[in-house]
DNA sequence: ATGTCGGCGCCCCGCCGACAA
DNA sequence: TTGTCGGCGGGGCGCCGACAT
């Protein structure tokens, strides 16, 4: 059996027309990034707002990306800027999808306008925007192993995610093989020997595997995933296990001059009503400090939050997919009274169980999985119990069972340390957590409402809620750049 | 003969003790940068205050800074900052060097201090620390060929350098080698073999070479400097030929909020004299933005500036030298006369021409030369007249060879955009000429003065001296981000 | 179903002098 | 003096199934 020899998979692609330049325009060479590739890179759980939509900007969750970006927290010399609000209603003039070029990272441009009033209209334009979310195309999201990225091998293609995603193979051939040919974010073209061989049969991409791994200085612990578009063209893109800060940027500006380039330039815009631009890195960011304005009103105004509220949080899993976890409301502070008092950014303290809608104890699931698509449901629960029982204990009886599917919870209503730490093993949760989307519950039974005298720290063995509770991991786990 | 097996080059090196943490403290592991490789890798034109002194700091220059990182200009969002005046006196408190993890790019942090008053003390300890420059220790520095980041071998070391540099060679064996072990700027130590070998004889590195290639992703066009300090170890260090700007800092801030930051923070020091943090990045900013007091005041008091006087100006070599040319002022104006009336940030206009005490023709230099060294004499002269005479024509005359070594003006004295263009094909003739150092000159012979009407835009061929200007080329490389 | 490893073929990395600029 | 290349030997890249989990 000859191999076939890589036809120079990455070479020089040429960059699409520049026609996104609109706004800054950092980046002469501009290319297109495609939307389902960059949605799918960001995670299930990330929801950009329509340009030409209302939206709320939180410049305090601008600052935290700032500060998780640079691993440095918001200190002292920064100055107070009295005019300028915790929140600012926008008009959202454009949106932009971007890619690092050296390491993939997705990030979006967004140019904002401070409005001083607005109608109904505007509002009901925004709200329409939240439904018009066309489900995503199949794709699949593996965790790259050991054997995946040294030179010994290729890559090691889960079953079922080749069966869906991959072109069918000819298995008349001995053995069945064809070649697949994906882009990238940047329009790179990847080409890869797709073989189902061995014993027992599997999957694998051989010839052109290396140099994938190569090019995007691929690690173990890395992902990577494929999308199938509507043309049945391959995509691929990757996600970064170890988030290092990009400190490369504190060779050009200091900390405090961001933090402070990003309240002035926000204060400016909000005295001025003059546009101005963010980037939001959903992946680096610890939540969305840009909203749907419909989103925003529907959970002022719809809600009547209190402690013992509950509500359900999505999380994303290993796999991309998602995961509904339950919150408790145990609190409601602000989290800097001095520098940005009533604010509403993260102003909720809250407790995270696990979400059991009639979890039969050892449930195998038989049906089909689909592991790549966000599922929202109960596969692997086997594994979920594992986890969970790791950290919650065996005490745990959930009779909150009644779901009442209410009205949308916003993202940046969150809970400030005061949680129930999972697996300290699973760096994905602190930033899953706080990219949770949220649902409110039948606030009915307050019976385990936590009632903790000090909000901010956790008291420990209250409650059979947070009999494991490590607050030292979880602060631990909070200063994550995640 | 059997070729020795490279001895692990690039190692995990463990970090040294972490002591110059003050200040911003943006990377916990923070190391200490050799100051005379910091040096080196930044060019002999460089030049830090020193800590404890007081400077003057240039708002514009620092935004010039960012913008040739970015590759874009200021624009218009920025607000003004009517309290932020054209420079700043402050106390010096703090200088730490960097160096990129990635790149090996060098920078450095300043803590400032603006100060509304100093006194004869501190100005003359701020002039002492212009004389305390102790020798730069030998180095060679060599723009590397592509075979020399070619796979297919080694490193071919020039003779003198390899003489001057290297431990002396064993020439009772055959051939003579040995090993060389150099740390870089971060404490990573890489070994070569060192062999002499070949017909005709030449020093080349081979083992361990092209690990060091690789890791350091050196192409061609790049180069490699080589220090030895006064304990006989070796250093080396890079420096890249293709000036990317790091729009990698692009993902977090908008260069307007960088802009605005760095305006913010000085204007929030400037009125509460309180501290502030920035970063200098001697190969990536056009000019430096921070200058000691004494500097200052020798160029502003102690010269009467004005059109048609003559200077020194120094201009880096490819080798890492220096060589004199001659500007002539021709034109005293601001830069920016609405955002910054009256600041003397790049308020001179001048044209450079090559100097020469007393130029011989087809002058061929015989005594040794010393490629690595600043040598700031003509060797090569014959190689510097195929330079100018293509730009200049052969009609000049040079007719001020009497040079008065008098007071050192101020690099941040700058010529704006009308000066004859030297090589468009030698990228780093702008890079160096905004870097140059000013000696003033005899100004009795104006016979060259310009006189321009419109001195932003130069007109052509009003005179010999810019019979050959291309004001498009000139153009084109100001906006290089060099 | 899939992660890891021994086996091993062959590509290409890397050391050598020839040769020319 | 030094940049590039043909020659060529050997190390490691990379394809294979075995085997374990």
């Amino acid at each position: 059996m000859k191999a076939m020899k890589a036809p120079a998979a990455g070479a020089g692609s040429t960059s699409n027309a520049a026609a996104s330049n609109s706004g800054e325009g950092v980046l002469p060479e501009k290319k297109t990034i495609n939307p389902e590739l960059w949605q799918a890179c960001a995670g299930p759980l990330v929801n950009l707002p329509a340009a030409g939509t209302h939206v709320v900007y939180f410049p305090q969750g601008h600052s935290e990306q700032v500060a998780a970006s640079m691993r440095k927290d918001v200190d002292a010399q920064v100055p107070n800027y009295p005019n300028l609000p915790s929140k600012l209603f926008c008009l959202l003039h454009n949106v932009t999808l971007h890619a690092d070029p050296e390491t993939d990272e997705v990030y979006a441009q967004m140019t904002l306008q401070p409005v001083s009033s607005f109608d109904k209209e505007e509002l009901l334009r925004s709200d329409l925007s939240l439904k018009s979310n066309k489900p995503l195309p199949e794709f699949f999201c593996k965790t790259l192993t050991a054997s995946d990225t040294s030179t010994h091998g290729g890559f090691s293609v889960p079953r079922r995610a080749a069966e869906k995603i991959f072109p069918p193979l000819d298995f008349s051939m001995q053995p069945p093989a064809q070649e697949l040919v994906a882009r990238d974010l940047h329009e790179n073209v990847w080409s890869f020997r797709h073989i189902y061989r061995g014993q027992p049969k599997r999957h694998l991409l051989t010839s052109g595997w290396s140099l994938f791994v190569s090019g995007k200085r691929l690690l173990a612990g890395d992902s990577v995933l494929f999308i199938r578009n509507e043309r049945q063209q391959l995509l691929l893109g990757t996600r970064r296990a170890n988030r290092q800060p990009t400190n490369i940027s504190s060779s050009v500006l200091s900390s405090d001059s961001m933090h402070i380039g990003i309240l002035a330039a926000a204060a400016h815009a909000a005295e001025n009503n003059s546009p101005f631009t963010v980037f939001y890195n959903p992946r680096a960011s610890p939540s969305e400090f840009v909203i749907p304005l419909a989103q925003y009103y529907k959970a002022v105004y719809n809600n009547q939050i209190s402690p013992g509220m509950r509500f359900r949080m999505m999380f994303e899993t290993e796999e991309s997919g998602t995961r509904r976890y339950m919150g408790t409301i145990t609190g409601i502070m602000d989290i800097d009274p001095v520098r940005w008092k009533s604010s509403q950014w993260r102003n909720l303290q809250v407790i995270i169980a696990p979400f059991f809608i009639c979890p039969p104890p050892f449930f195998r699931s038989k049906r089909p999985r689909q592991p790549g698509m966000p599922d929202d449901e109960y596969s692997d629960l086997d594994n979920m119990f594992k986890r969970t029982t790791a950290w919650l204990g065996n005490d745990i009886s959930m009779k909150d069972s009644h779901s009442v599917p209410g009205l949308s919870l916003i993202q940046w209503m969150n809970m400030q340390q005061n949680h129930v730490l999972s697996n300290p093993m699973q760096p994905n949760f602190m930033q899953s957590l706080a990219g949770s989307s949220m649902q409110n519950f039948d606030a009915a039974d307050h019976s385990h409402q936590m009632g903790l005298s000090t909000p901010q720290m956790p008291q420990p063995n209250n409650s059979q809620f947070n009999a494991h509770r490590l607050p030292q991991q979880v602060q631990q786990l909070d200063q994550l750049p995640k």
